[in-house]
Order: structure tokens, then sequence, then C-alpha cells
DNA sequence: TCCATTAATTCCACTTTTTGCAATAATCAA
DNA sequence: TTGATTATTGCAAAAAGTGGAATTAATGGA
């Protein structure tokens, strides 16, 4: 049984407040847990914590043991990094989180091309729509939509992101372009719960602000379908700018209301610290920055 | 493979210089050794020792690594120690050493009820006849007889040890009692190659000094058999002082000369450092410390 | 240059450990 | 008391680790 892996059981245990949770943030099962915990106490001979199924205590020699081994893991871990340098392999499992939809439009894509130019390298793409805690989910990389707050963390900037209205050439020669929100009552909406899970829409520009009820003929909550609908002719719909960058470019889609939806917020590549950072995260940022770049930009509000 | 030991055995290897002997040092076989380093350098990425079937190298990362897997190593004993505390249950596998004859004479019978008065301690009774080097050798507690050198060592004083000449009492009737060196040209002598390797006795007293060469006429090299012939009458036989304390006491043996052989040496229980030491170590020292003095008293300087 | 020697490594059959699922036991709130 | 939640254990399958023997490689001496 590996002595570290007990320890870092031990200190993901009292992160976490529950066996279940840590043997979550570890990817290992929950027996793994008490076992890998029954072992570690077996071992120094001593109990760390007490336990029911509803409580959790640290003993005194448990509370000793933890500041220590919280400390040792993280020397162990510099010592590590130290050590391998620059001249490391780009190797092992790489965690990468992104929201939802960025994940399967665009990281997924880059990912799997990471995937084929690096073969010791395994990824997991943890695709939630909350923000994630790198250092205690163990991800490596996040991509962040939005302003970030001052933080310990790292961040490479890859583009500005905002919502559009967008339709198909077709449908606006059909129905006309609207020039103002309150058009948009006369068209036929897709809406997208992703992005805008109420139908009011208040907008604010520097001349004016207000709110229109929009009634979607369709509505989804998942974005290609939405996407697909609106590319078909069958309506406006909302996007954020990265998933339309390539219909806009290639013309499929076409934005309407620009001077309406002005507010675009950053997209960063996110990561821990910046001394010290493993090959195999060094490589996944050189290799994906660019290419996310590429994907997001051009319609952003630069393009406007 | 447990990562704390892969780092043990990259020390052990600098520590040793050779696989086949950081092999021996961990009690483990050459090809586990190899297999832990090359797991090593998996894991990380980066070859940490050069080797080929003569001569090992460590790289850059290497010499890096090495001294900080030195370093957590240590603390992370410390860190267990500290954890534990008093509270721990004196458990798991303790290495002792003493020299052959004393490991077989006194140490093993104190050991044997060690065991059965501990019953979750094992223990490896490590008997050689040189100085060992207690963390090096991973040895727990060490039976040193003679001066001890200034050290980082703790040490518990078990009693004075010194050469005696010994022979049964029926013997002595028959063939009268020595009362000067001289005089053991005129009988029967047991050589003891252990403890007298040539048969020159070079003694020394307040008085006087000299030399008588000694003519045995049996020659052994094992101190029980040694004595079991003095102790049947065939002659006399020199032997150290905690081997015959038993037969002394009870009249079995005698000693002769008392006043040629005055030079005692003490006798220490050695064990490494003051604080944090483990229940395991200090449950060995509690029990054994009374026994083995008593088992050695009764026939050094002082009963003279 | 070749050979004997020594040390690291690989091979292989075998043993031990570890694994996760499912069932169970324990706890607490309602 | 019940229901929900959580830790633990039993068990069979899978994985990892084991050391002896054979192999490979390097080196110093003949």
């Amino acid at each position: 049984m590996d002595r570290l892996l007990q320890m870092e059981v031990f200190a993901a245990i009292n992160d976490s407040g529950s066996f279940v949770q840590a043997a979550n943030r570890l990817r290992m099962s929950p027996p793994a847990v008490t076992r890998a915990m029954n072992a570690l106490e077996e071992r120094l001979g001593v109990q760390l914590l007490t336990r029911s199924t509803r409580q959790l205590a640290l003993t005194d020699a448990g509370a000793r043991f933890l500041d220590a081994s919280r400390q040792l893991l993280f020397d162990i871990d510099t010592a590590e990094k130290q050590a391998v340098g620059e001249t490391g392999v780009a190797q092992g499992h790489l965690t990468v989180s992104a929201s939802m939809t960025f994940s399967q439009m665009i990281a997924a894509p880059v990912v799997r091309a990471f995937l084929a130019s690096h073969p010791r390298i395994s990824v997991s793409l943890v695709a939630v729509d909350r923000v994630t805690n790198l250092v205690e989910e163990g991800i490596d990389v996040a991509i962040r939509i939005g302003d970030l707050p001052d933080s310990s963390l790292m961040a490479k900037r890859l583009g500005m992101v905002r919502r559009l209205f967008v339709a198909s050439p077709d449908y606006l020669d059909r129905r006309g372009i609207p020039s103002e929100p309150s058009d948009l009552k006369l068209h036929s909406i897709i809406g997208f719960t992703g992005i805008m899970p109420s139908h009011d829409w208040h907008y604010k520009t520097k001349a004016k602000r207000g709110h229109v009820h929009l009634h979607p003929r369709l509505d989804v909550n998942d974005a290609a379908t939405a996407l697909a609908a609106a590319s078909a002719g069958e309506g406006i719909t909302m996007a954020l700018s990265y998933m339309v960058a390539d219909q806009i470019r290639s013309g499929t889609l076409v934005p309407v209301l620009e001077e309406y939806t002005p507010h675009a917020v950053p997209i960063h590549l996110v990561y821990a610290q910046s001394k010290l950072v493993a090959p195999k995260v060094r490589a996944f940022l050189d290799f994906s920055a660019d290419r996310l770049r590429t994907k997001i930009e051009g319609t952003d509000m630069e393009s406007l």
C-alpha cells in the first residue's frame, strides 16, 4: 500500500469532510479510501480519525499528522517538479475543465489533437457548468469565461466572449433584419436555455436600456441543436460568440442587433502557479493556447 | 509501487554505490531494486541514474532529486514519530545487532522473551562481529562492547566486560590453581580463537607486565564448545565475563589469575537519537536493559 | 584481442495484494 | 420507527509484485 497515497487519502478526507467525497476527489472507490485509512492507522499504530457514518473527528495524533502530511505532500510535489525541471518528458494524466458547451464545441477537438501528438499523456476533460477549484479537485488546467478574481492562479488570455443574436442569411432575407430589440417580437425565436434561462432579455447600450419578452417557438437546452435550427433558417437564436465563430466566418450565420449586445467578457486558460509547471501542463498550455485563440477569435468585441 | 519505497531505493543505491548492496540493505532482491528504480524514473519522466554493470552516475536531475529525497524521507520519518508520540502501539519490525557470541548467549533469550510479550513486534537479530552503522544498515538497537566514540547515538550502560581465565573446580583440585601467568605452561589450555586469535597472552598489572606463549591442547572457534570443555574439567580457557557469569555464580566455573586480567570495558545498548524514539524501540530498550544487566553483572570489575 | 568476472536486467511462473461491486452495519434526522 | 446516508466488510476477479534462473553488458586482466 503506497504510503504517499495513504497520506493523500488522509488529507483528502479532511479537506472534503467525508470518505465518499475523498474517494471522488481521488478517483478511487469508497472501499479503497476506507482501506487506505485503516492501513495508515495500522502502520502508525495510532488512531488518526474517529469516525462514525455521520461524523468524522481528528484525534490529537491525527491533527498533528494532518499538518505534517499536507506540508510533506506539497514538498514532495515540489521536489519532483524541481528535480525534473525542464528536462522531463511530458507524460502522465492531465485533467482539464471547461463549461459543458465550450468543452463539447471547442475544447474537445483541441484535446483530441493534443492526445494525438502526445502519446504519453492521457486527459480527463471535465465538463461542468460551475467554477471549479483547481487544487481541491485536482484540475491542472481550466478554461474560464468571465473576469478573473485575483488569485494565485496563472492565466493565459484566449480572447473575448459575448452573447450574440444570430440567424441564417436566408431567414433574414425572408423575414427582414431586426434593427432594434422590439423587432424581435415579429421574429421566430429559437430559445437556448443554456445561455438565456429566462425569456426576458435585458439590454443596455450607451444610448438606451430596456427589455423585451421573447416568445420562442422552439426552446432547447443544447447549443448544437439551437444552432442547427438557426442555420436551417428556422429563426433567430442567442449564442455565445465562440459557438458561432466558424459559422459567422463562413457566412452560414449572421449576427444581428450587434449594437445591443456589446458586453464582452474575457476567456482564459487558467492553471496553478507560475514556476515549476509540470511538463505535461506546460505541453498542454503551449499546444492549446494558440489553437483555442484561433477558434475563439473573430467574433469578439473587436470585430464590431 | 510505493513511491516512498522508490525514494528509499534511490537513496540506498546512492549510499551504497550499487544495486545489489542497496538490495541487501533494504532486504529486497536485486530485481526489485532495478524495478523500483525504473518505476521512479518512468514516473518522473526523467533519468536519474546512468548505469552500466560497473558504473553508476547521477544525472543532474538525479542529483537534485537525491538531496530532496533524503530530506523528505527524514521529514516523513520525523512527522510520523511526532504524530504518533507516546500514544502509539509498540509494533512493527525491529532490528537488533550484537556480536555473534553475545547474540547467541545473552541477547537471543532476551529477544525471545521480548517477542513473547510484544505480539505485534517482529525482530531481526543481526549477529555480526563488526561495528555496525545503525542508520546505514537500518539497525534500531545495537549492543556494543567497548568504549563508545563520541557520536550522535544514545547509549544505556549495561555493565562491564572483561576477559577471564576460567576452569572447573574439579580440574583445579586435580591440577592446582595457577597463581601467576607462567604457571599456565603447566596447565591444559583450551584455546578460543574468537577471543584470543594468537596464542600469545600479553598481560599487564600495576606491578608487572609480560607475556606467555600458550600451547592449547584443544583449540576451538566457538565459545560454547570451549566453555563446555572447561566445565567438563578439561582445562583452563579464556572467556568474556558475560559468557561465564552464570557458571561462575553457580560455581561450575571458577575464575583464575584474576589479578592479571583487570582490564574491563563497558557494554552498552546503543540507539539513534534521543527524542522521537519509535514506540517499538522504546519498548525494547525498556524491556531488555534490566534483563541484560542482570545477565551481565556479577563478574565484572566490581566483583574483584 | 579475448576472456573471465561481476553487476544489472529480463524472463517466467508463482504468490500476494488490491480492486470494486454488492451486501451489510451504523448513525442520525424526521 | 423509518428512511436516507455513509462507512465498512465479504468475495471473486484482476493486477501487481516476487525472487530464482537465465541473459546481457561492461570492464579489467591475461
